[in-house]
DNA sequence: GTTGGTTTTGCATACGCATGCAATAACCCA
DNA sequence: TGGGTTATTGCATGCGTATGCAAAACCAAC
């Protein structure tokens, strides 16, 4: 079913058919009625490949993700399927296996002419600068380039894991264990930054540090080897993540048979839905998915509807979500704050 | 930067270009050799649309996923992405606005020219008949119609859920709750089918049912329910997915100071990563997700070779995990089925 | 009935690549 | 060296739609 057939059907010619199916487009209401008459009959669709070709725009956009076993990347994901399908927007969907590299991915990336990217993986600035060359705007979703002109969406991880430095060590907690993410990944060396250097600034001894993958096998490994390093002295527990923070939470409790937050607190970071759960209500610094992922596609869009705009780099802060496996102030375990919680 | 920008550099002709770039035809080493040079020293990809164009295929599949908040759904969509990835297909992302129905995006999936479908979303017989009657063949995840020529993999609910029913009601458990998904969920219906069914051929007293949203908040809710209504013979619950299931262990142990399993039995069906977490260590019927994005793969792309082959309708069973949520059948706790668990 | 202006419509072409066909070049064996 | 065979290559065209341009239709007012 091509508009050919529907243009012969409705006797007229091919471009009338292609003007009524384009919103704006000049037809009269006769015509418009007649092709989609006939459109209707032959249950025709109009061809967004071919489409595609003649416009320039594919309506695709290219969504890059590393893990979606990091279960705050399916709640993104979510988020930005549903905003660009609003916005008539269908989502190429790129996932990356831990070991394949970006560059196996990237030539089928920019085959598909796509109207643009959001990317929360880790791309190289180079490749990022590659899309960029070829008029495809990038959004880079938390991490960013000092020296490629793409625009970022990025939660403050730094801010974020200070706020949470500073609650802890007001808490008393005096000897700290931090497992960070993967060392190349950039949130976990923000995140681990921030923290670190917060601690540092407020006197508390250097933290044990070792480093997971995200997942939660890892957070739990993490923890039971921080306790062997650290020692009972070890009050506090720290992760570059939620999902390695429950896997901290649940070793403490099981194999170490320690009490949460009672003998040792836990916190994360993400904000992930398991997070609140009634065995973990994990204490830990929220990312606004809702808010990050409606600035990137909002991004996006401008870029695409103005490719002359100058890219910009919006940061949004995170929310310090005490909940209860952090101690209180007064050394009890602390309540959840219900209404930050809420947002 | 297309094939005729290469071909003018390489100094040889456009269908040159195209046949360097095209597995399998015909051309010498020479010719090969000075386009791939040309190419690379103008970064020319090929133009994918184009070539969809011209071919009739996108080389994109579409995949329609209702709810990603369902954690059984990231894990399917991360294994179908890095397959048909590996066989050179890209996913196109449809996600469902739990209210907005399916045929706001019907007509998208369709005018992409999709080599293919999977889903896993309530399309009617008709929509899928669409499809089909289009060209582009549909392989049905977890559902299937009696009367549409459609391909499905489908996880045999009814018997795992009889797996679980014989297994609970052999641990001596007399009076059940079952949390059903939403009514209009055909993995729902089977499963509760089956596992009502099971339990009264086998004598058991007629469990109280609520109908639950799939959504840990609303296992909660139901778990209080149903021992409000109940009373305190209530001695098992089952659900009719892990989401809801981990809810009901966290309103068990929390608001009802109740234990599990030691009060309550507690088991859900899929399989989800949370679920084997030490806090829960949830009884359930796993789906085996990767067996089954295997064969679902794998019949979509059959399906697309040979288009006449015959629609076939694969079962594969959902096998018990046994976990720490049910009594064992001497009435103690049982132990993880380690084996079984790996697989 | 005519003129000037505004829509509406059709014609022709372009988008970038793949491919059937014919022409050419390379090769092989006698 | 020639005839036959095969591997390469170029030419021309098609895929389905959008769109600039010009022709046609319409409308209103004179």
């Amino acid at each position: 079913m091509t508009s050919y057939d529907v243009a012969h059907r409705a006797g007229v010619s091919q471009s009338g058919v292609s003007r009524v199916f384009k919103p704006g487009a000049s037809a009269s209401a006769a015509m418009r009625a007649r092709v989609l008459a006939a459109a209707d009959e032959l249950g025709y669709r109009p061809n967004a490949i071919a489409r595609s070709l003649t416009t320039g725009r594919s309506n695709m956009v290219g969504v890059i993700i590393s893990d979606l076993t990091n279960l705050y990347y399916p709640e993104v994901l979510s988020e930005l399927s549903a905003r660009f399908s609003g916005r008539g927007k269908r989502v190429l969907l790129f996932t990356l296996a831990r070991e394949a590299g970006v560059d196996s991915i990237l030539g089928d990336v920019v085959g598909y002419q796509l109207d643009g990217i959001v990317s929360a993986a880790r791309l190289s600035a180079g490749q990022v600068s590659d899309f960029l060359d070829r008029g495809c705007p990038v959004v880079l979703y938390n991490r960013s380039f000092d020296d490629v002109p793409a625009s970022s969406i990025c939660c403050d991880h730094v801010h974020g894991a200070r706020l949470l430095a500073t609650r802890m060590a007001e808490a008393g907690h005096h000897r700290f264990g931090f497992v960070s993410g993967p060392t190349d990944s950039f949130v976990s060396q923000e995140r681990t930054r921030g923290f670190l250097g917060r601690l540092a600034e407020m006197g508390v001894a250097e933290p044990a540090v070792v480093a997971g993958d995200y997942g939660y096998a890892s957070g739990h490994a993490a923890a039971r080897e921080l306790a062997r390093e650290a020692g009972p002295a070890l009050d506090a527990i720290v992760c570059a993540n939620d999902m390695m923070a429950l896997g901290a939470v649940d070793a403490v409790r099981g194999s170490l048979g320690r009490r949460v937050p009672g003998d040792i607190s836990i916190a994360g970071f993400d904000g992930i839905d398991p997070a609140r759960w009634d065995s973990y209500r994990l204490t830990t610094v929220r990312q606004p998915v809702r808010r990050m992922t409606q600035a990137a596609v909002e991004m996006l869009l401008d870029h695409m509807a103005d490719p002359s705009r100058p890219p910009e780099r919006r940061m949004i802060p995170g929310e310090l979500a005490v909940r209860a496996t952090v101690r209180g102030l007064d050394g009890a375990p602390a309540a959840e704050l219900g209404a930050a919680d809420a947002a």
